[in-house]
DNA sequence: TTGAAAGCGCTAACAA
DNA sequence: TTGTTAGCGCTTTCAA
């Protein structure tokens, strides 16, 4: 391992010098500027990130906590934050929670030890106390879909969303309409079905309890969902399932049965994940900007770190639109 | 920011007492071992990693470079590497590479700054010799799907899958058999290509050149390959897709054309993603354990920074076996 | 135009 | 049973 030191014996000036060269942070001659780095070269020498940021205070890397990576739309957030953070000069700590709180406390742990710069937290942790190590060790962070008191945020027109869908549907002369949720708890995005439930009430619809079934975003849980709602006596025409791979999900359990999509029931799904043009049919869905979700996560972050954003926290909030593709069509008569 | 010496102030005692409770690397008698605990407590104090890795040498946290994290393949071994790291009490540092070689050179250099204790590396670099910086910070090292000299890898019996696949449909009777590969280079998985090859002449077929085709792992290619095939004079009844998301796309394509799968034709995929379950009809594929995968790539790589594995480079191989579902069938008489 | 030296927050001899 | 101190590899003031 060769450090400072020995480029700086190598060149035969002092390790002062070396470093300035390194930082340009200060007047070198060209003379010995090209010897020094001659001997980084010579030596393979690379400055330790550690040893610098120890005195620097600054580690130029970011933590990013979300529930699974496997999840396409978790996936495609990680992709633009990553992205963005590099083309910054920040390396990003892949976490996974599984919504586990006890998981997500290990993470921040960490990743307060590891003195990340900042934090992108994309998890559905109920108590924002969770997060004041992060403040007492002025580590930033900004939330995802969710607010907590004193850090940016990132939000989601859920309930917006959730209506527009719905509104989709009706306008094709649906008046059963199932939803499929995430898991129970203060997710956010239980505002999909609030705005999904206003649409219908607008329409004159009284909502059935009997249509909101609760899945956990994942394929499975959509299909078993589906499942359940097509047993029932009065079954509905349409269903919308709060993330595309839940609606992946009623597609493929459709599938298997011979229930032709859109004819005889209509899917919809929200986020327009990559693989939502690829199903069969393609996917009416909420389209939601995924990549930007995470370039603007990221931004928020290093914009905040950077000292470059307003001392209060900010509040971002993305919009999804109506994407109509092959799933969805008019009511049967 | 609460250091060492806050707490040992606090406590009434010295740094390295304050060290040595919190490492349980000495004797320390319960009474001050308490007084030590509980001004940890009362400060918040997480001791700082970057300080004990530059004295330890070791970071405690790993790299990985993929081509691309949305990809659900490498989403999967992503999360394998990322579970197996947790539990072992490292941290992986994600990179995507998206295959080029002035983005990876930017990982290895930033990983290598940064020291971690090693490196997963799955994407396609041609000259091993990009890697020789990390032997000589002596960081290790494995490769995934690939061999450098000096380094551990995981294989995939590539040649072994691509026959098989190709057994599979030469079985249901189908003759004409297209394929679609990955891109050109040199990708170990052209042995898939291969080993189709290589089935197909056994069952006295001459492979028809025009009948494989190049995608580049997406969806969409695998969709572009679909209709270019099909505009063949003389098409296929069944295509082998190198990996499931083209067999996805594949999929797609003949969804939108309406021409039925298996009756129509059989399409199959590999390595056997998540998603595949749930295509529509679910797909045949070659079943890689993913996630085993990335617990390998992972325990090989801290075996070998634990110094628990042999000099020599390991290889280890994983096979693939056939998962029949339903995207093929007998070919049309 | 450059060097010396203090210090970032720890660990681990070495002493006591 | 505990404390003193020399680094780990850098940055950055202060001096020259």
């Amino acid at each position: 391992m060769t450090t400072i030191y020995d480029v700086a014996q190598a060149a035969g000036v002092s390790i002062s010098t070396v470093s300035h060269v390194l930082n340009g942070t200060r007047f070198v001659s060209e003379a010995t500027k090209a010897r020094v780095l001659q001997a980084v070269e010579q030596l393979g020498y690379r400055p330790s990130s550690l040893a610098r940021a120890l005195v620097r205070q600054v580690t130029h890397t970011v933590g990013l906590i979300v529930p699974d990576n496997v999840n396409p739309f978790f996936a495609e957030v990680a992709r633009g934050i990553e992205d963005c953070g590099l083309a910054a000069g920040y390396s990003v700590i892949l976490c996974n929670s599984d919504r586990s709180l006890s998981k997500e406390e290990i993470y921040l742990d960490m990743l307060i030890s590891k003195r990340v710069d900042g934090l992108v937290y994309m998890t559905v942790q109920t108590r924002g106390e969770m997060l004041q190590p992060l403040k007492d060790h002025n580590i930033h962070a900004v939330v995802f879909d969710r607010e907590y008191e004193g850090f940016d945020a990132l939000l989601l027109d859920n309930l917006g969303g959730g209506y527009d869908a719905a509104r989709h549907l009706l306008s094709l002369g649906h008046r059963r309409i199932a939803c499929i949720t995430g898991p129970d708890g203060p997710t956010r995005s239980q505002d999909r079905v609030t705005g999904y439930q206003r649409a219908l009430e607008e329409a004159g619809i009284v909502p059935d309890p009997e249509l909101v079934v609760a899945g956990d975003w994942t394929f499975e849980s959509g299909r078993r969902a589906a499942r359940h709602l097509l047993h029932l006596d009065d079954p509905p025409t349409a269903i919308f399932a709060c993330n595309d791979a839940m609606a992946v999900g009623v597609l493929s359990y459709l599938c298997s049965r011979g229930i032709r999509v859109p004819e005889e029931l209509s899917v919809m799904g929200y986020d327009n994940i990559a693989l939502s043009a690829y199903t069969c049919p393609p996917l009416t869905t909420m389209a939601t900007p995924i990549r930007e979700v995470g370039q603007c996560l990221c931004e928020l972050l290093l914009g905040r770190i950077a000292g470059q954003l307003p001392p209060e926290p900010q509040r971002v909030v993305i919009r999804s639109e109506l994407l109509v593709r092959g799933s969805t069509g008019p009511a049967r008569a």
